[in-house]
DNA sequence: CGTCATCTGTGTACATCGTATCCGGACTTG
DNA sequence: CAAGTCCGGATACGATGTACACAGATGACG
């Protein structure tokens, strides 16, 4: 029971994470500001104009407060970023619990991609903060709930779960990173990006180092079809979970 | 065939990329850096302090170079990343093509695992840097030319692909996450971790909102053991990929 | 009801970042 | 040897995260 020894001492209340900070109830709040205004403002900045756009400035701007003003509710940048995730994390309800754990799953699945999708800065963020928000908790419980009907130890169950959550995360990712580079170059659709990249392709191609990869670019057909590509992964990923763990 | 229409003008040379430019075998390079010095500087920069810490003062500093020298060789700081990128997937040889596709794909993925986990630095950079260096494409290419004997369509192929190494990317990236925490908090060891957040786990947990999360913490014994959890997952992926496209 | 301690929000200041611009000097080329 | 090209350097600017000290308002307590 590695959760129960040398710790809760008082010393700890110094190191304790936001959650654990904004939940103290007594101190009389009487304060301008709340957290749920300065994470929904920092989403917002986000969704518009990109992470990089979130500064310390802009988002005390945008809320009508001195800079500094900020850091009466969080202790530095990371916080808010910790904020921000838990919020999008918490916009749409928790992921419904479907009879099987299959349509479970691939309901959450379908779920996080969309999430990433209307906040593709989710992926330049995902690596830094810490893995314990609330909600991110919230869904991995409820995801977890799911498979306890089934004859799986909890180490597997957890291997299930994230094994789903990594591949929806690192295929979004790439589509996500096409986008940012789309909006970078300034092009709109899909195919004017790859007008404008012709040239480095062909450059790249054109030296015979890569034919298999110069056979996907010929004869491809589904390039722009995401969903697609999307749903063959996921139910494969789903179809190996049901085939090795025999469910 | 998108790839040849109006494209070869010589105004894209303007916006021709780093690995374009730098192969232009004319102009003789009387030059006191190459880039892959440039490359190396930085990617031991990123491994020894972390991201943070390759700045382009820094690097040319490193490198006994004005700091505006670097912009000779590299248009700015996303140059300097996207040579770094390239640089490391260029550091051990390509996945090595074993008889059956299963086997050279469980190789390239743990040959990606220990990459990322020998340069973290990697996950925070991977959506921001291009996809299309070459390093990366060729390795692409072995792992398509892996599938060529198989009865799949080219999308399918790269689908099976970037499902791999999105599974590897995700759960590789949450190791490395963890990891991350543990340097910023100065503990060297897991249990350590888990002391100093002990008090935060019990107060996330203690509320009883999240039964399942809390049934795993008190039951999963392999909570550390991330080698088993990788093969366990990506035996999954693999037995999915198997399965569905009847191979 | 007055006094004081405490907390809130503000302004200033600093180190550091990426990079635009200008310049002197060394090299290649005729 | 002359001329032109291009490397490397120095300076400068705007923007960032945040440490620090201070003004004002609010609550508790006599």
């Amino acid at each position: 029971m590695p959760e129960k020894d040398q710790a809760g001492n008082g010393e700890a209340e110094e190191y304790a994470s936001i959650w654990q900070r904004l939940e103290r109830p007594a101190k009389p709040p009487r304060t301008t500001l709340t957290h749920e205004q300065i994470a929904a403002t920092a989403v917002a900045i986000a969704d518009e104009e990109g992470l990089d756009a979130v500064s310390m400035r802009r988002l005390a701007e945008r809320l009508g407060v001195a800079t500094m003003g900020l850091y009466r509710y969080v202790r530095g940048k990371d916080d808010v970023i910790e904020l921000m995730v838990d919020a999008i994390y918490g916009e749409e309800g928790m992921p419904e619990t479907a009879p099987d754990w299959r349509a479970t799953l691939r309901g959450a699945a379908w779920g996080l991609r969309g999430l990433i999708l209307r906040h593709p800065w989710l992926v330049q963020v995902t690596a830094s903060s810490g893995p314990l928000t609330p909600n991110l908790v919230a869904r991995t419980d409820r995801l977890l709930a799911s498979l306890e009907s089934l004859d799986l130890d909890a180490d597997t169950r957890m291997v299930v779960v994230t094994t789903v959550a990594s591949f929806v995360s690192g295929t979004v990712g790439a589509d996500v990173g096409l986008d940012r580079l789309m909006r970078r170059e300034g092009v709109a659709r899909m195919d004017d990006l790859r007008a404008l990249y012709a040239s480095r392709m062909m450059w790249l191609l054109g030296s015979g180092r890569y034919p298999a990869f110069e056979n996907y670019i010929r004869q491809g057909v589904r390039k722009d079809e995401s969903e697609w590509r999307f749903e063959l992964g996921l139910e494969c990923v789903l179809d190996g979970i049901a085939a090795r763990l025999g469910i």
